[in-house]
RNA sequence: GGCUCCAUAGUUCAAGGGAUAGAAUAAAAGUUUCCUAAACUUUAGAUCCAGGUUCGAAUCCUGGUGGAGUCACCA
């Protein structure tokens, strides 16, 4: 039990003992620094219920607790508010019942339920950029934070591997292409399928300026330029089967796939199940008739399939266009049934997907719970930011986009040319460095992102770049480095870095307190991660505890201590710190250095 | 235009209706005979506007202003 639990009851029992009212519950918030006190009780809201002078009842429940609770040493009311100070032998237990807790923080007995949670889910048609960055770091970091709140995960994706976008880039490849590969141009097959996309739209534009310079109007020249209309019969010939156009996509997205490994590879992100929109759009397509029947939807004059939502206050939405063809919803339908049926434990599902999406996701949930699916009221649609560049939105097809593979070696460099400076690391083999060098690149980009509430939108400035000193991921690391390198030097003279220090009595500095405190926070901080989808409050934490670390690392000496006892429990201080950085660092999928 | 989201130091981010709105960065000053200075310690600097609800509002409500998204038989 923590402070608080322990100080709910007893604040309810004071109540009910001095007033003979029962209150339903307490509100709490750590003590401000510059008042005495660990837990502040805020007296205001009691009001409601004991009619009196806050500063009057403030006092009689703090004389209570004083004189009932154990683990209360003292306590001051200013206004409203009751400061109460805790003595050391609770932090001392504390700590003695979590130091040989390797998974201190994580719900182990897991829910019944699984929840499978989507991200990445990429077109096959261009590589990733750094949007496609802040969805996989985002997916990844969820999935990892909902595992370690108690639930089984599934993660995945939806790759969109079909419709004209595909067939763009497919076009200007046969007529541009010559027949290049990824082998024989050297290029990561994502690389060379976008380079044909961006090919296309600039074929594409030319027809239509020309188009235009011949008299025809602008939006009509858009419609028929003749290599749009190629692409569009090649759609065609693709749901028709057609052997030649199903044989190139195939091969194209075998390419765009080795080349997508690569990158997620490099990001750290995985995947249990992959599923492919052009299998899950048929499945959906059949529902889409299956709900006609039902008349979930209904069926307009040119054969097109809607639903209305305007008794919802939506609007009327499409599900399968008058030629009988999936649209986007389709394929959304058929996706989320199949995965339930696929996995029969699936509670839920979290789709990480831009904040653009909003209406799209909105509908489908509204119309997966009219298909009458009972799961569709534990659907999640992780909404997030885009993430901006000064000069706007990012545009695969002009090539304005950061690429993901560029700017982890961007990265990757800059923690080179800081490390090269700092020169700590003279003796490591090169292959050791350059390791490292990706760990610390890595980490600054991915706090970077995940630091950020979801829901904001991120505005990326390539100019400046990245920090690497003050709130970032190899501040964090760096902490964690030195723990390490206190807790080799303490092995190295004797130290002992695990006995346990159960029913230890020593003074604690005001330091080590703080640091207990912020150690303590750890477990609700999960299950406040998991219940907002937000990796920004692990983020948020961890940089609170190393913050606390560095400045009880500078004011206080650890192996230099003389009282053995102390020596030892700040060595063991260091390291369980060191554990939950590690832990916290692992739910955000960033490593952590033995140096730097 | 309808709907949705956002607005906090020069800049990038925090703040579960609670005390004097926290950090980082940029600016100014200091700390290495001492466990890694990618660190620590100081100084200065902010809630878009106008109302309302509340003992108490950055936070909730209404109306503005500014920005983004969306309203496709694209995905």
């Amino acid at each position: 039990m923590n402070i608080q639990e322990v100080l709910t009851v007893k604040v309810k029992e004071a109540v009910s003992s001095i007033f003979n009212v029962e209150l339903p519950s307490v509100e709490f918030q750590p003590t401000r620094k510059d008042f005495t006190g660990d837990i502040t009780a805020v007296i205001f809201p009691i009001l409601r219920y004991v009619k009196g002078n806050p500063e009057q009842i403030g006092n009689q429940i703090g004389e209570f607790l004083e004189e009932h609770v154990d683990e209360v040493d003292g306590f001051n009311v200013v206004k409203g508010f009751l400061n109460i100070s805790i003595n050391n032998t609770f932090y001392l237990d504390f700590f003695g019942s979590i130091i040989d807790t390797p998974d201190f923080g994580f719900v182990t007995n897991m829910d019944s339920d699984a929840v499978m949670v989507e991200y990445s889910s990429p077109n096959t048609n261009k590589p990733l950029h750094l949007g496609h960055i802040r969805n996989n770091l985002l997916g990844y970091s969820v999935s990892e934070i909902l595992k370690a709140s108690g639930k089984k995960v599934y993660k995945t994706q939806i790759i969109n591997d079909r419709g004209i976008h595909i067939c763009k880039s497919m076009l200007a490849w046969q007529r541009y292409g010559n027949g290049e590969t990824p082998e024989t141009t050297g290029l990561k097959g994502d690389k060379l399928v976008g380079n044909y996309y961006v090919a296309f739209d600039k074929a594409y534009k030319e027809e239509i300026a020309s188009m235009v310079a011949d008299g025809v109007e602008q939006k009509i020249a858009e419609k028929e330029a003749p290599i749009l209309l190629e692409a569009q019969e090649m759609l065609r010939k693709w749901e028709a089967g057609d052997d030649e156009v199903v044989s190139l996509w195939k091969t194209m997205n075998q390419w765009v796939y080795v080349g997508f490994e690569v990158t997620y590879k490099n990001l750290g992100v995985d995947f249990d199940k992959y599923y492919y929109e052009s299998y899950t759009y048929l499945l959906g397509k059949d529902v889409v008739a299956d709900g006609l029947k039902k008349g979930v939807f209904y069926k307009k004059e040119d054969g097109s399939v809607w639903i209305d939502f305007t008794d919802e206050g939506l609007d009327e939405k499409i599900v399968l266009r008058s030629d009988g063809t999936a649209v986007y919803m389709t394929q959304d339908i058929g996706t989320a049934i199949q995965r339930v049926n696929d996995y029969p434990d699936i509670g839920g599902m979290v789709y990480t997907v831009g904040n653009e999406q909003d209406y799209h996701f909105k509908v489908l949930f509204l119309l997966l719970k009219k298909l009458g699916f009972s799961w569709s009221e534990h659907l999640h649609h992780l909404s997030y930011g885009m993430v901006d560049l000064p000069s706007g939105k990012m545009k695969s097809r002009e090539g304005t986009v950061v690429d993901a593979d560029d700017l982890i070696e961007e990265m990757t460099k800059t923690a080179e040319k800081i490390s090269k400076e700092l020169g700590k690391l003279d003796d490591y083999s090169n292959e050791a460095k350059q390791g490292l060098y990706r760990m610390i690149g890595l980490g600054a980009l991915k706090y970077y992102i995940l630091k950020v509430d979801p829901k904001k939108r991120i505005l990326f400035n390539p100019e400046e770049s990245v920090d690497f000193q003050g709130n970032t991921g190899p501040f964090i690391q760096y902490a964690y480095a030195r723990i390490q390198s206190i807790l080799r030097k303490a092995v190295d003279t004797g130290v002992s870095t695990s006995t346990t220090s159960q029913g230890l009595a020593i003074d604690l500095h005001e330091k080590e307190k703080e640091l207990l405190k912020q150690i303590q926070l750890f477990p609700e901080t999960i299950q406040l991660a998991a219940e907002n989808y937000s990796p920004a409050l692990i983020a948020n934490y961890t940089y609170d505890l190393v913050r606390e670390f560095n400045s009880f690392y500078q004011n206080v000496s650890i192996l230099g201590e003389t009282n053995e006892e102390k020596k030892i429990f700040r060595v063991q201080l260091s390291r369980k710190v060191g554990e939950v950085i590690q832990s916290a660092f692992k739910l955000l999928g960033i490593e952590v250095p033995d140096r730097m």
